[in-house]
RNA sequence: CGGAGUGUAGCGCAGCCUGGUAGCGCACCUGCUUUGGGAGCAGGGGGUCGAAGGUUCGAAUCCUUUCACUCCGACCA
């Protein structure tokens, strides 16, 4: 292609709303262009790019013996409702009516269409396993778009649904798929890690997340400088927090009873109050707590004083749709007393989860459910299904495979997998005959990848101060011939002499032919950032060109005759 | 949705407080010069100042309403 012919609006400038090098770069190289809150137009470049980067995602899966379908956008409200996610989905989910008052969703998301393709004509074990995918615009009503192609509302991805017999096989394509996954974000030359995650509001039970490395990620994962454990801040677990150390006889010990402690209502003041480590504390976190149809309840959540409680996990301990933060004069209402709040002597209507780290714990001190006393020598109970896993893993905490440190790092989710189970076709009543001609349910497995997040990865991880950096197989072209001076017959002619040369053998060039003065072309080159670049320029008098490795800006003088073969054997 | 903020040319901004009919830089168009690091000179085009209503002889500017967008929280590929 040539540079003039193409449409290529780059600018010194961002608009002053993008924050992220991806964003800026994207916007300012030309790449997108933006048209509302979480909406973008891809311009030609990025075009190039994102089906380069869309090409990977299906060799790779075809190859894994995947097949692409592509189903209708708009898809059926019945549907929905039939999984029972019309309502659970939330607002995200944009619902409109036709002309005839049908209602319909714009798909975020595509278990309940594929369930129903499967359903209809899938009837027996022989034709299972089962992997469909497809790679289709999706629509999700983000509550906050942000960050560019990072965060959008529309957005390119990839999604797969896996169909088995049983769990066995569901796992083993689970596990297949996570390496078919990791061979398409290495291609792409991305540093990532595979991580432990929750299941959010997609259901099943194991799930794995694919973080791509970079400090503007919007995820905290935690991973071990011992083993490869990384998990999904959401998900993470640890070895049981030790007690802090003491000398012999300082531990703490105390007989049962209630204290008189005016006015002490936080850890830090209760900690000070007794002379105590807060790892002897009981802190009490209350939410309120969302379920189906409009219910609602307030929900006690008891941890120990030096942790923080992980939302996720409590929300899941509890079965909740969403936990929200409640008022001081609401917990009053419900009879609780803020500041005092024990598991002992509570409200009989008030549900509370432990942290499954104080089971059988003692020697203790909590609320005691009365103004001004807390309760001390408090012992938790061994039993009882009040007990889940509800606190935040922090930074230097002990990893629970090895022992090795854990530390936090943040990430960008650009796949997800999952074991799905019978989640879907259950309640979808998508079944098939076995072996004995039993009617059983699809185990399934559902798969993830943000195409279009990608791009915006792909920069965050590879770019400099002049701007993108792309990686081999996500460039929109694979050279860049830069003619110094336009004017000048004999450049110009070298220069179209190599583009011919190289385009007739595969590599995909593209041409600055635009009578720009040489900063100018150089500056646009460093912006768009494709991998390879040749200056055609003054250096011809001497049969020389320079070749630009654009990672690093690396120079060399190369002869006319030689650049098309170091050329090749770099793409 | 809760809190904060911004809307003036494609982008970045000034003008608003103290009303007098819109300006700067970049980009764009024409011509000449220039051609190894975002050129110079000369000329030119483009904005119902987010929208609606009000106050006033007169509103980008003051008042009211509304919409959009951005930032901080809960959501997610």
């Amino acid at each position: 292609m040539r540079f003039s012919k193409m449409l290529i609006p780059t600018a010194k400038e961002a608009p002053s709303d993008a924050v992220l090098p991806s964003h800026i770069y994207l916007l300012r190289a030309g790449f997108i262009q933006s048209v509302g809150a979480g909406l973008y137009n891809f311009l030609p470049l990025g075009k190039r790019s994102l089906d380069r980067v869309r090409q990977v995602v299906k060799e790779e899966l075809d190859a894994a013996g995947c097949l692409e379908v592509d189903l209708a956008f708009v898809t059926p409200a019945e549907l929905w409702r039939e999984s029972g996610r019309f309502e659970k989905y939330g607002k995200e989910l944009l619902r409109f009516t036709d002309r005839k008052e049908n209602e319909f969703v714009l798909g975020p998301t595509h278990e309940e269409m594929m369930v129903n393709l499967v359903r209809q004509s899938v009837k027996s074990y022989k034709q299972l396993p089962l992997h469909l995918y497809q790679i289709k615009t999706k629509f999700r009503d983000e509550i906050r778009p942000r960050f560019g192609l990072m965060r959008g509302r529309e957005f390119l991805m990839e999604d797969g649904y896996s169909f088995h017999k049983d769990e066995a096989d569901m796992k083993r394509e689970f596990d297949h798929m996570e390496a078919t996954y990791s061979r398409i974000f290495t291609r792409l030359g991305l540093d990532f890690r595979v991580v432990e995650a929750d299941s959010g509001a997609i259901g099943g039970s194991g799930s794995k997340e694919f973080m791509v490395l970079a400090d503007s990620g919007e995820d905290t994962i935690v991973v071990c400088e011992g083993c490869d454990y990384g998990a999904n801040i959401e998900a993470a677990v640890r070895a049981p927090k030790a007690a802090p150390e003491y000398e012999e006889g300082e531990a703490p010990e105390m007989s049962e009873g209630e204290f008189h402690t005016p006015g002490v209502t936080t850890i830090d003041a209760l900690a000070e109050f007794f002379h105590l480590d807060p790892h002897h504390l009981i802190k009490a976190v209350a939410k309120k707590a969302l379920y189906d149809e409009g219910k609602e309840a307030i929900v006690l959540f008891f941890i120990r004083g030096n942790d923080e409680l992980e939302e996720t996990k409590a929300c899941n301990a509890v079965g909740a749709n969403e936990l929200i933060d409640v008022s001081e004069e609401e917990l009053r209402a419900a009879g609780l007393t803020p500041g005092y709040m024990g598991f002992e002597n509570l409200p009989e209507e008030i549900s509370y989860r432990i942290d499954k780290e104080l089971r059988g714990e003692s020697d203790l001190i909590m609320g005691a459910n009365r103004e001004d006393y807390h309760r001390i020598g408090v012992t938790v109970p061994e039993f009882g299904d009040i007990f889940a896993d509800l606190v935040a893993v922090q930074e230097g905490d002990c990893c629970a495979r090895c022992g090795g440190r854990l530390h936090y790092t943040k990430g960008i989710e650009v796949g997800h997998i999952f074991q799905l189970g019978t989640r879907y076709s259950e309640p979808l009543g998508a079944t098939f005959l076995d072996e004995n001609g039993k009617s059983r349910p699809f185990v399934m497995g559902t798969y993830g990848i943000g195409v279009s997040r990608l791009l915006a990865a792909i920069i965050e991880q590879h770019h400099d101060d002049r701007g993108c950096i792309w990686t081999r197989e996500s460039a929109p072209f694979d050279l860049e011939i830069i003619v110094s001076n336009i004017a000048n017959d004999t450049e110009r002619e070298a220069a179209e002499a190599l583009y011919r040369t190289l385009s007739a053998k595969g590599v995909a060039v593209l041409l600055d032919d635009r009578k720009e003065r040489f900063g100018f072309k150089m500056k646009d080159f460093e912006l768009i950032g494709i991998p390879l670049g040749i200056v055609v320029g003054k250096k011809l008098a001497e049969g020389q060109v320079e070749l630009i490795v654009r990672d690093g800006l690396e120079r060399l003088d190369v002869a006319v005759e030689a650049v098309a073969d170091e050329v090749l054997k770099r793409v």
